[in-house]
Parts: structure tokens; C-alpha cells; sequence
DNA sequence: CAGCATCCATTCAGATACTG
DNA sequence: CAGTATCTGAATGGATGCTG
């Protein structure tokens, strides 16, 4: 054993050059998933989806005082980050199903961390 | 043993009403840790000091590009979230040192967390 | 049903200049 | 050295009204 996370799997980086940048940067892996949860009502959108897949107007129904250009703006920011997919279904009328990835799924221990240092009152 | 997280220690909640909400609330620990770590710079800031403890134009010059009023915002952002200590050095010229109190220290793990998810390929 | 278009108020970040 | 003050342009979010 030399050093620690030189090895594989997960960790900060063993000489990953993401982790030295001197300014923002888009590819910072940090910064990917802040830039996935950014934005008011992110977060409580993908907590909807956790709970299974939805129709545009459960997740209205579940979040009343979000706007329609709220929620579709973060539905296809969702979207674009790979977190959720959108499907159409056919017929009349037009009805629309979201749901998480699996990648999207995976935000859930990253939800958890941020909920765990929240919650802590040290 | 009868359900999970019902015991102690850190995890989603068990009836915490903080999970419920229908609308972006200060008080949910997931936009707590959010608002502690939102805004451009702000990780970067945070990973500089947590190679130590920093003065304020050694952040400058670890983050050329990053404004003062910025730095400065930042770093007001940061301590009144308790993430970080200011402590100012008598004598002149005036100096001042910025370190990471332990509850800024554990923003380690929800930063590997964050990293891990921007990392992953999927 | 599931949205997009438009307008407006607010917030944010960068640049520049000045101070204890 | 370590900031604050001020200004400007860009991005953000909410309200309202319209459409495939």
C-alpha cells in the first residue's frame, strides 16, 4: 500500500487535472452536478420523481406554486443533464411521462449528503 | 428491527415534515447545504481551504480570475453559513486568515459526492 | 393536457475605482 | 494588505396569456 485512492473506484482525484482548476469550469465534475441541481425548484423535482414516474400534471399538482415555464425549464435542464427521461404517449389527449434515469436515480445518495450536512446541527 | 432510518444517526426521514414540502423552503437541510455551497466560486473557495487554512490574497492569487467583490462575498457567504472563520492578525500591515471550521470540514464528503456523480461516466 | 411566448422585477457577477 | 462602493450587463424567476 502506497497511497490512498490511487488505486480505482471513486474518490478525489489522484492527479485528475479537474481538480486544479482556477476558475469555474464546465467540466469540473463538481460543477456538473451542481449545475444539474441548480436553479429554485430542482431539488423538489427530482424528490417527485424519486417517488416513481409522473405526468406533467402530477408535478403540478404536487408543486402548486411552480409556474409552468419554471417547470419546464427544469424539465428539460433535467433532462439535458441525463437525469430524466420525457415520453410522449399517443392519443388524445396528449399525456407526457417523466421519469428518472438511471443516472438520475443515482442522485439519490448525492441528495442524501447534502440533506445529512443540512440536517446536522454540529 | 422494524423499518429502516427509524433509529438514530443521519438518513432520509422518517416523517421529518422538511421532506414534504410543496415549495423551496429555507428550512430543508438539502437547501440549506445548497445555499452554503451556491453561487460561481464559491467550491473553489471551499477547496482551497481545505488544503489549509488561506490568507486573503493568497486566495487571490490561487484564484486570479475571481473578483474581490466577489472573494469577498464569498468568503461573508461562507462564514455566515459556518463553513468558514475569519480571524484577523494584529499589527500592520493588517492581516487576516480564512480556515474551515469542522462543519466546514465536513463538506468534504458532500463535495466527494457531488464529484462522484459528475465523474461517473454511466 | 402540456406546454411556449412575452413582459417585468430581482438577483448576480464582472469591471473599475477608492479606503482603513 | 484587505477589503468596500458603484455601475453595468446578463441571468433568473414569477405572472399572464396563448397554442398544438
Amino acid at each position: 500500500m502506497t497511497h490512498r485512492t490511487v488505486g480505482g473506484g471513486p474518490g478525489l482525484p489522484a492527479g485528475d487535472p479537474r481538480a486544479l482548476v482556477d476558475a469555474p469550469s464546465p467540466d469540473c465534475p463538481v460543477e456538473i452536478a451542481l449545475a444539474a441541481l441548480r436553479g429554485r425548484w430542482t431539488t423538489l423535482v427530482v424528490r417527485e420523481l424519486l417517488g416513481g414516474e409522473r405526468g406533467y400534471g402530477e408535478l403540478r399538482a404536487a408543486l402548486p406554486k411552480l409556474s409552468d415555464k419554471v417547470l419546464s425549464e427544469r424539465l428539460a435542464q433535467l433532462a439535458g443533464a441525463g437525469v430524466v427521461v420525457r415520453e410522449r404517449r399517443p392519443g388524445w389527449p396528449p399525456t407526457v411521462r417523466y421519469a428518472l434515469t438511471p443516472r438520475g436515480r443515482e442522485l439519490g445518495p448525492v441528495l442524501q449528503a447534502l440533506w445529512d450536512w443540512g440536517a446536522a446541527a454540529d
